[in-house]
DNA sequence: TCCTCCCTGTTC
DNA sequence: GAACAGGGAGGA
């Protein structure tokens, strides 16, 4: 499930692929997944040139010459490939964007696979992202986070810490996988509410969202069913869990046996020993 | 603020 | 053949 660590090595290892190609056509396979912008296809292609990429939380940004942006949520199983041209759809592509011939470079297809078809991708003029509340609701980025400003947003919330972590709006790029080892590195159980924390809790609550979010990018993100960089490569961070998908383990640090339950619809894993305020 | 739903491949 | 995985929209 891509969250931010996945997202920033997506787009880490795919800017290499396509900054500076010119996209020649672009191919609709299923609808829905191109959710907005079906009206400025055909004036942004052919002939638009990609001039970055970029990670805003769990959104994959292009950057477009001239005067357009494409927008990416992978979401749980969204991937980005680029194959060499004459690539033939497989049963879960979605989009698939045509790339010109460059300098040293022959002609190749980006690909957009999504087996649940819950990701999808917005061609915007730069303008329409002040349209998209999605966008516009989003919530800072973690790793330029002041402490200030976190334990501000989230002192008086009575909802429980991890729903809060979840929340787009509060903070950016956090899914299930950081939320609960971030959790765990602070001794805080995840579903006590934000209001019963105190300013050191939640202030070194983002040191470890921060330290969780890095070293995971430092691996290239975690692979645990899907998720693939764009080259095809696993990333290494699941092998450094401590507590997710690891119910009925032992605490790496107490021994006592891990414990699952369900915070804000999230299966949620946490040691009841080392996680009490 | 919380719950349900969307969707399909994988696991039990 | 049912349960489960989960980000985010939308409704209660």
């Amino acid at each position: 499930m891509p969250e931010l660590p996945e997202v920033e090595t997506v787009a880490r290892t795919l800017e290499p692929q396509i900054k500076g190609r010119v996209i020649d056509a672009a191919h609709v396979l299923l609808p829905k997944t191109l959710e907005a912008g079906k009206d400025l296809l055909s004036a942004a292609f052919p002939g638009a040139r990609v001039t970055a990429v970029r990670r805003r939380g769990k959104v994959l940004l292009f950057d477009l010459e001239p005067g357009y942006v494409m927008a990416f949520h992978l979401k749980m199983t969204g991937r980005l490939f680029v194959h060499k041209a004459g690539e033939e759809p497989n049963k879960h592509t979605r989009l698939i964007f045509d790339l010109a011939p460059e300098a040293e470079k022959p002609a190749a297809r980006l690909f957009f696979d999504d087996a649940r078809t819950f990701g999808y991708c917005r061609l915007m003029q730069p303008e329409d992202l002040t349209f998209w509340p999605f966008w516009t609701k989003l919530g800072p980025e973690p790793l330029s986070l002041a402490q200030k400003d976190f334990i501000q947003s989230v002192k008086n919330r009575k909802g429980a810490i991890k729903a809060l972590l979840l929340d787009q709006t509060v903070i950016a790029g956090i899914g299930n996988i950081y939320a609960d080892e971030a959790c765990f590195r602070s001794g805080v159980p995840p579903s006590a509410p934000a209001s019963s924390l105190t300013g050191k809790q939640l202030g070194k609550l983002l040191e470890n969202i921060k330290a969780v979010l890095t070293e995971s990018i430092e691996e290239c993100g975690s692979s645990i069913r899907d998720y693939r960089d764009a080259n095809g490569d696993a990333g290494a961070f699941q092998n450094r869990f401590r507590v997710y998908g690891r119910a009925g383990e032992a605490c790496v640090d107490c021994g006592t046996p891990l414990q699952k339950t369900v915070v804000a619809g999230r299966a949620t894993v946490f040691c009841p020993r080392c996680q009490r305020i």
